[in-house]
DNA sequence: GGACAAATGTTATATTGTAACGTCACCTGA
DNA sequence: TCAGGTGACGTTACAATATAACATTTGTCC
């Protein structure tokens, strides 16, 4: 058989080296989008960062890193577990948890608490909590990093002396791509 | 023997004002406040909803809603379940938690996601999500309101294409009187 | 290699939340 | 008056999420 394959153009080399940002804050990601690239995309960013704080990213938190950038939508701990399994360990819970925990502590991955869940951070290496929107028709969570959201929290807290440490701000709703298809539904297109 | 026991549906009648308000959203609680009239004016206050939405605060439900507002700070399920059994009867966790999700339904209390806990809503009566400010020290929720916030959060959603239905916005940190307390501790006053 | 800490394995259990079905009281309409 | 429906609650069992505690392995430094 030849290697060939025929109307394939480039498609077989590298999808571009690691300087291309899939993920984007502030942006759902397209339905179809090259996740491939994401997902490397991501890792590279976890190893570098690991690297620069001389921590180790173990093979074991790799592993957990890429079960949770399996998609754009947040995974809960005991699906990572699976993933985990479907492989020759046999794993329980605190490993699982405490890999999260790791990559949590390093800024590699969000919790969405309202949803028990977690995902891949879309800006890892500088210190902050994103804002997310969740869509409940699809599931994708997309990270924001919107300043006047987090002045307008700022102010709204200093005005009643509280001194934010840890702020959690989870929108859950609907996504314009799954709009689309419901009012398609409802009035033909 | 008498046909109807004194009905309480069908009544009909707009929610009083119910004046004294000891809980103010945007305010973290006094240390010693007169908390008996916190959970006075808030039980007046979701009778009166109930009343005029007709729809029943049973015995059970009131209980739950009382064991919720004992404080102000966030109670969890199985605290409140612990509070029913002291009293005569042995309820189980889906009594709980049906009472909770009525609550929650008529907007009488809200859900703490990131602590899995339940709190007293300041300002029922209106549709509303609120912003909570929780102290890690103390453990005390504020409610705030701040129209700034949804605002900004409102714009930021916008320009994502994004469509809100349930905002969720805690942010943990801590009250100005326990950063007092601790600024004491460190530098004696 | 020996000492030490970090990472992981392992077992058991805690905490939070639901499904499913039964009972009972009350209302409604024939 | 009573059949049938509905809403609230009881009861049992279980699902889903998370952690405590201790044993063992692995990596690192000297
Ligand atoms: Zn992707
Ligand atoms: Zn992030
Ligand atoms: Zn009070
Ligand atoms: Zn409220």
């Amino acid at each position: 058989m030849p290697i060939a394959t025929s109307s394939v153009r480039r498609a077989v080399s590298r999808p571009k080296p690691s300087s291309a940002a899939p993920v984007k804050p502030g942006v759902f990601p397209d339905a179809k989008h090259d996740h491939g690239a994401c997902v490397k995309s991501a890792l590279q960013r976890a190893e570098d960062i690991c690297t620069a704080k001389d921590v180790r990213l173990t093979q074991i938190r790799r592993q957990v890193f890429e079960l949770v950038w399996q998609s754009h939508n947040p995974v809960g701990a005991y699906d990572v577990l699976e993933g985990l399994r479907d492989g020759q360990r046999k794993a329980q819970p605190p490993t699982v948890y405490r890999a999260l925990d790791f990559l949590m502590e390093h800024g590699l991955i969000h919790r969405i608490e309202s949803l028990n869940a977690y995902i891949g951070c879309a800006v890892p290496g500088d210190e902050h909590a994103g804002q997310f929107l969740i869509c409940r028709d699809c599931g994708v969570a997309a990270e924001l990093l919107d300043k006047r959201i987090d002045d307008a929290i700022g102010k709204g807290a200093k005005a009643a002396g509280f001194s934010i440490e840890r702020p959690t701000v989870e929108l859950e709703g609907t996504c314009a791509h799954c709009r689309r298809i419901k009012r398609g539904h409802k009035h033909r297109d």
